[in-house]
DNA sequence: ATTAGTTCATACTCGCCGGGTATGGCGTTT
DNA sequence: AAACGCCATACCCGGCGAGTATGAACTAAT
């Protein structure tokens, strides 16, 4: 049977041209050497050398062995080394859930921090929504996910990776947006957008939740599936919304954004979601740079 | 140390995701493959499957090595396929010296019918003078060489491909051109484009030798280095040619071939030349390939 | 709860084969 | 003729791959 073995005395020998100088390189006796090359001549069913004084030369089958025998050994050696960076998480893919204003600028934020320690993973987002991504979780289709209101599940784990304040969008015609700053208490009685109404606990409930708190039936004329459909309608006019800050990324002509002032201002979080118990060394090495990110940042898991 | 065995079993393991199963595939029992698994592992330095009542499955570094494994294994066996086909001269490269005229005809139909018996031969050809090839042949630069006239050297053998008719090329001008036949007497006196000069003996010498066996001395005009500048220069009305009949592929406005009536006409041979103790089987291959052409067209080593 | 049936791991023996030393054959060099 | 270089052969030893028998852990079925 051939073996790597085979395959790297070969190539000694054809490198030196020379089986005792090939032995020597190889630190091993010269006859044991030539025992092996004639086991793999036997195992091609030609020569592959022809032997002579001065030494031995390569025949064209011998030739031919020698340009894939030095591919193969290097693929091999490469296959080792790739395993092993594998285990250590510094090779592979990372497949990541994200929703829709999480992608203008946290999640690219860290996942920046991520590549950067560890380039040659590669990294593949796919867009989804809360129950998908905690689906997708399960199968293994994707290693984490990013969202928002994250309740508890018994197998998988969340951890926040941001707080982000409140603000609202109303457009340019609306009195309210040449103040400097709202409370909630101010939107009694205007027109409200919501997103999303799907997967409770969800954003739209929250807001829904805060209005109440505050004293007044939140009067939703509109519900929409996301951040961006939302600031939209405001843009034309439908009446005003409830933003998580980081979707003034997304610029609306006509749509002027404004703090709200509550103190502690009203906080909403971006969590990172993942399996319990997904032994992948990539998952570890994430949830480690992640880690490191929410400590730069100062964030704990509370508001 | 790492042998093409790890890797087999290692993808009979993966691919089953079963040690037990593996190891029926394999037609070995299953100890000695858990045992071989685990020296992979302690190689690579971290476990490639991790193991359930079910079976086994694969771990990161394991999915990165699997891709890698069965790369390795398939290139090693397309390494022992090759080298066989090498050692039978059905794979590797073919460098051919040609020269002027022979590219015309003869030669592409012996490669032709070379290339058709053994399409993975790469055939390389070299446009080198007669000198060269004998050169070039001595390097192994060439494993064949085509040409003319071709004298004995003790290291080369030689073998005739096809003997070939002469033809007077003459301009349109001339009053020979309306013969339907000539003889080479009928040249003495008419001014003679010779070619080439270089490396006796050569058609140039041949010629000439020609002429004075028709009792009279040519009257060379102008010698030029191969036939399409002498066939150019017969067109321009510098004076009449000889010319072996493969020229007539070579089309010059103006020119008129006509035959060489001697009986038996005066023959040339284009010849192939080749290492005498040059042990490539693709040279092997290509010789009988050339005997076959022989045969086929009747062609023997006299003239 | 007990039993039967998976699966992979461990313990031990056997025999092949890779690797060692010693030596021989052969051709070149001095 | 002697010395040298190179590869091949002969022979021995020990490691390791492969085999059998058995254990350990868990599941599924009765």
């Amino acid at each position: 049977m051939l073996e790597l073995r085979h395959l790297k005395y070969f190539a000694a020998v054809a490198r030196e041209r020379n089986i005792g100088r090939a032995a020597l390189a190889l630190n091993i006796s010269q006859p044991p050497l030539t025992r092996q090359i004639q086991q793999l001549e036997e195992l091609i069913g030609a020569p592959l050398f022809i032997r002579s004084v001065k030494g031995v030369e390569l025949t064209a089958a011998g030739e031919a062995l020698y340009a894939d025998a030095r591919a193969v050994l290097s693929l091999a050696d490469l296959a080792v080394e790739r395993a092993r960076r594998a285990a250590h998480g510094q090779l592979g893919r990372l497949d990541v859930g994200i929703f829709g204003t999480g992608m203008f600028d946290i999640v690219p934020r860290v996942l920046l921090k991520f590549r950067n320690v560890f380039p040659d993973v590669e990294i593949a987002m796919h867009t989804m929504t809360k129950t998908e991504q905690v689906e997708a979780l399960r199968q293994r289709r994707i290693t984490i996910g990013f969202n928002r209101l994250v309740p508890k599940y018994p197998d998988i784990k969340s951890r926040v990776v941001m707080w982000e304040r409140l603000i609202v969008g109303l457009p340019r015609s609306n009195p309210l947006a040449a103040r400097e700053a709202l409370s909630i208490a101010d939107l009694a009685g205007q027109p409200l957008v919501l997103f999303p109404s799907t997967g409770h606990p969800n954003f739209s409930d929250f807001v829904a939740h805060q209005c109440r708190e505050h004293g007044f039936i939140p009067q939703v004329v509109q519900e929409v599936g996301d951040a961006v459909t939302g600031v939209a309608l405001v843009a034309s006019g439908f009446g005003v919304c409830i933003v998580p800050e980081s979707a003034t990324h997304f610029k609306a002509s006509g749509v002027v954004y404004v703090p709200l002032k509550e103190s502690p201002p009203t906080m909403l979080d971006v969590s990172c979601l993942y399996l319990q118990d997904d032994p992948s060394p990539i998952l570890r090495e994430f949830l480690r740079i992640l880690e490191e990110f929410r400590t730069e940042n100062g964030v704990t898991d509370d508001a």
